[in-house]
DNA sequence: GCCTTAGTGTTACGAGATAACATTACGTTC
DNA sequence: GAACGTAATGTTATCTCGTAACACTAAGGC
């Protein structure tokens, strides 16, 4: 947020409701996968989805405790990767922060529209097919992962 | 480089004669736009180009001085800013590193395939007219700059 | 019950980046 | 060519981000 504005207007936190549904549904794709969704990975995810927007590793460290009590660092950094792994989040690189995934599909590339002003964040799918998959054809590349992130102005911004 | 292999086989760092005139084209064209090629300046693209491939901040620092002497972060930091901005090199956000601009183009979107293997990393311009472009229009956002980074396998380590 | 493996707790530290402020070099104007 | 304003640098300190290492605990298989 090079220049970021005061007026707030990102659609604001998903109601609890879908927050609760969203982590239902995480919960029973990883028990059908033999995973284990634990206190802390739970934690995070449902501090990613609260938010609503990108949030800063450190954040979900401080807001961690139900009681205000931090985490240590390497409690939420290994959730985090459970969770990337897994496709429930996202790092997002050209900020340093992680979302909660949009996306319905369990193996996907992501991409980001981020809103440098509002700090809104969208989700899109990232066609591997596209512009970058074929320079990468060309370039004789064979690609296991991608980092594609736009940043301007939402809508409502501009 | 999660499963880094040992033969190493990239192109190998430029020829000094290549360095020198690639330091000669940016110090002219920085003078025609009217801005400084400093001493700092000129020492972090010199190691950028003389690298050939993607290097830590930290490892520009520790390299800085002539006799071994490290620099002081912002010195390096302000430097990297300023060769960013002015389109000489890249930050690659997702290994926090940073790269000499291969591409002859002044004011360009880049894109990069980055080798998981060797560290190898190509230039390729990023058309912002495509895939990312359109989602972008879709969604309404206006795009300042991207982050596009795919991470696989290059030819010679396939 | 015993064993193996996955997950967690804890400490400490390494790596990445910048804030803040003093100082110096540069080009311009008169 | 002295005075001034701005761009760039020097310096110190600190902040943020992320992980190594090791001890411990919980869960599931046999």
């Amino acid at each position: 947020m090079s220049d970021p504005c005061r007026h707030h207007h990102s659609d604001g936190p998903p109601a609890a409701a879908e927050v609760a549904r969203a982590i239902q549904e995480a919960d029973l794709r990883l028990t059908a996968e033999g995973e284990r969704m634990t206190a802390a990975r739970l934690r995070v995810l449902e501090l990613l989805l609260t938010a609503g927007e990108p949030v800063k590793a450190y954040d979900l460290i401080a807001r961690f405790g139900e009681d205000g009590q931090p985490a240590k660092p390497p409690t939420v950094y290994r959730a985090l990767e459970f969770l990337e792994r897994k496709g429930l989040a996202h790092r997002i690189a050209s900020i340093s922060a992680y979302v909660a995934c949009t996306s319905g599909s369990v193996d996907h590339a992501a991409a980001f529209l981020i809103c440098d002003c509002c700090g809104a964040t969208t989700e899109v799918s990232a066609p591997v097919a596209g512009d970058l998959g074929r320079a990468a054809e060309a370039a004789g590349y064979a690609i296991v992962r991608t980092t594609i992130e736009a940043h301007g102005r939402c809508p409502a911004c501009q």
